[in-house]
DNA sequence: CTATGTTTACCTCATG
DNA sequence: CATGAGGTAAACATAG
């Protein structure tokens, strides 16, 4: 049976589980990382059956969002007001899919305690510094240091490149426990190119993952988003092509 | 107020 | 039969 394409349903119900429709809309965008909303619209956009009965799926997409450690929800910078969060993909829940069919779940992805307690820790964190951060300006109007848009990139993700665990990568010393950062520059530190605003459908290519020259040296931040990045934009590189032909 | 999130409960279905 | 994945309903809570 040749792989379904996006024409194959019509008004039929798609092979595909809630967890997959929204793994394809997070990967299909430039920042893999999407609005509530926007994964509404990836959603209704290319299959037909899902523009009908909206609040009986949506109901159930928003109960996958919450319930699956496989979405993250990451906070909106401060200068990107709106309604909810951003949600993104634990890199680690990258093999949850067979083959990268989208049509088999091999098993439910599960964060063990500890890993769910640093990663809610940081972005605790990352929202603790947005107030902050908001306070300040509020504080201080006329130079918001924001000027290009984009996303944070969560920065806490364990790299487990292969089957093989190699080393326990310290996951615990990305997170800055102590007194949170004062200064802004690590915001800088966790700024994305701009999204190349392509409003209606077709996801860029891939976006260039420029190193973004941090401007003072940044912390952790940086590198954590960085190789968050290369995880994405390699390990994957073959699944969102596969997407995009859709 | 509405959209967004969180959580619990219960159901079906597949698999061992 | 037990277990786990997935779908649905619903009762909240909260943010904008």
């Amino acid at each position: 049976m040749p792989r379904p394409t996006r024409e194959s349903y019509g008004d039929q119900k798609p092979p595909f589980s809630y967890i997959a429709l929204t793994a394809m809309a997070i990967w299909s965008s430039p920042e893999r990382m999407l609005p509530l909303s926007e994964i509404y619209r990836f959603i209704t956009d290319r299959f037909p059956y899902y523009r009908r009965n909206t609040q009986r799926w949506q109901n159930s997409l928003r109960h996958n969002l919450s319930f699956n450690d496989c979405f993250v929800k990451v906070p909106r910078r401060p200068d990107r007001p709106g309604k909810g969060a951003y949600w993104t993909l634990h890199p680690q829940a990258f093999d949850m899919f067979e083959n990268g069919s989208l049509l088999r779940r091999r098993k439910r992805f599960k964060l063990h305690k500890g890993e769910k307690d640093s990663l809610n820790a940081e972005l605790a964190a990352l929202a603790s510094f947005n107030r902050a951060f908001l306070a300040r300006q509020a504080g201080a109007p006329p130079s918001a240091n924001l000027a290009n848009g984009g996303l944070y990139a969560p920065s806490t993700f364990v790299s487990r490149p292969s089957p093989e665990p190699i080393e326990s990568p310290d996951t615990a010393a990305l997170l800055p426990i102590g007194p949170r950062p004062r200064r802004a520059f690590t915001i800088d530190a966790l700024l994305e190119p701009e999204p190349r605003r392509s409003s209606p459908s077709p996801p860029a290519p891939l976006p260039p993952m420029q190193p973004h020259c941090p401007l003072p040296l940044p912390p952790p931040y940086l590198l954590a988003a960085q190789r968050y990045h290369a995880e994405l934009l390699a390990v994957n590189s073959h699944i969102i092509r596969l997407i995009h032909e859709w």
